[in-house]
DNA sequence: GCGTGACTTTGATCAGGATCAAACCGGGTA
DNA sequence: TACCCGGTTTGATCCTGATCAAAGTCACGC
């Protein structure tokens, strides 16, 4: 049952139709794929550049295409919290709802899809399924900010980074589609200030953690943002989950 | 943009049609009504009793109908995180997967109403709208976890107690159909411990910051479960909040 | 009344992370 | 080459909340 953040983030999905990894894919009814070509179109950010404030009004509802959001609030003295990370078919905005709940910002170079919110709302009455899809990968999420509370609000320090560098291998290897194995080796795409964000710690906490990590033998660091997994079971040892997350796929 | 779990709080619905603080209410069309009743039975559970256990088979959905439940997670050597308060008019479990993600609990006595999976799941394809119901209540209850991952990362203890507190006395004042208003009084549902898990932190931690606020004259405790408020403004203050979080309906 | 048990409060001490501060590293550029 | 700058590491110290321990409160049953 843990380690299910992992899991869904595992199988991100397109949200018009049952394929992996895509945010739109080639599989969908010609008639419905027309109507949406028919209502979208594509915006490019750099990392670092903000997508919406808080907010904002919102004239549109997207899908993560390539790149990776970061979805997050402020509070007024500064003190911020990452409350996701948008990855590849993720959806961004709301049917229904006109003004954006959290601060998007692209953490590395990102390009989004984006559908004009009024038709788009119209296309999901007209196609459930569309609904149906949306709904499914909203309790994932659900699901997934859940388990995260868990991360946020009773692991140490170690066991949040653990945990971080954990998911993003499985996902990181999802994206390759093969499996996460021993000796596996992939990109860190936070710095450690976002990541501090993410888990709520301070960025020296982070540092100081990965180096611990590093000198138990449970990481190697190849640069600063590089990072290769010796032994996963060591790893998921140090997140404090037990082993029982559903195979590692 | 702040407080809008109170704001999530205040305005659950009944999942059937747009009637606020309803399971189900009356308003619903009579032959989906029937259709409803053909396939609900109502399930009781006492102050302490556990509804499902994580990773348990669901052979039902269910709403809350009176009372309040606790969703929560465990680790192996015990430390337990809350993931949401069950309110009346809460939906318990999700169509399309039948096995429970969170270990759910009977915090006070409490009824629910108990749908059979498999009639429920059609009923919802024959019957769009209820999965636009439940869409919307769960984009709903998406935010409102993400709102608490910054209670569980970014704030100090008497920040915590004090948002949590404003939740419930919003809560309190939504189900009783008036406005929060200075000097309202209300029942403080959880022990210290339930608070404890809820906001990650000890139950004696909890215990001293409701001392705390108390000795600073933010609230006033009659016996130990039940709660004064003397100033609004003041108690939100404490939460580190700002006070834009819409009006205090 | 008395005891019992669940819950709560309070005290003393400890430790995990935060904070403040300085140095380091690597890449870009003048 | 020297410089700068964002990101990172490391060190010293502080402080919030955890832990360990004891006593208080209240409702209940005998």
């Amino acid at each position: 049952m843990k380690l299910k953040m992992e899991m869904a983030l595992d199988t991100k999905e397109c949200w018009n139709c049952p394929i992996k990894h895509q945010a739109v894919c080639a599989r969908c009814e010609p008639d419905e794929l027309a109507r949406l070509e028919d209502i979208k179109y594509y915006r490019n950010y750099e990392a670092g550049q903000p997508v919406i404030w808080s907010g904002d009004h919102m004239e549109f509802v997207a899908s993560v295409v390539t790149g990776i959001a970061s979805l997050s609030q402020t509070m007024e003295d500064g003190r911020t919290q990452m409350v996701g990370l948008l990855l590849p078919s993720d959806f961004i905005g709301r049917p229904g709802r006109d003004s954006a709940p959290f601060d998007v910002v692209a953490v590395s170079d990102l390009t989004i899809c984006c559908f004009r919110k009024k038709p788009f709302e119209e296309l999901m009455t007209t196609t459930p399924h569309i609904g149906a899809r949306l709904l499914e990968m909203t309790l994932d999420e659900l699901d997934s900010a859940r388990e995260w509370m868990l991360v946020l609000g009773r692991k140490t320090a170690r066991e949040k980074i653990a945990s971080l560098l954990a998911i993003i291998a499985r996902r990181d290897a999802a994206l390759k589609k093969h499996a996460p194995k021993d000796g596996m080796y992939f990109d860190l795409p936070l710095t450690r200030e976002a990541m501090a964000d993410y888990l709520g710690l301070t960025l020296e906490t982070v540092s100081r953690q990965i180096s611990a990590l590093k000198k138990a033998g449970i990481i190697e660091l190849d640069g600063k943002r590089k990072v290769v997994i010796p032994s996963l079971e060591l790893l998921i040892n140090e997140t404090g989950d037990d082993m029982d997350g559903g195979p590692i796929v």
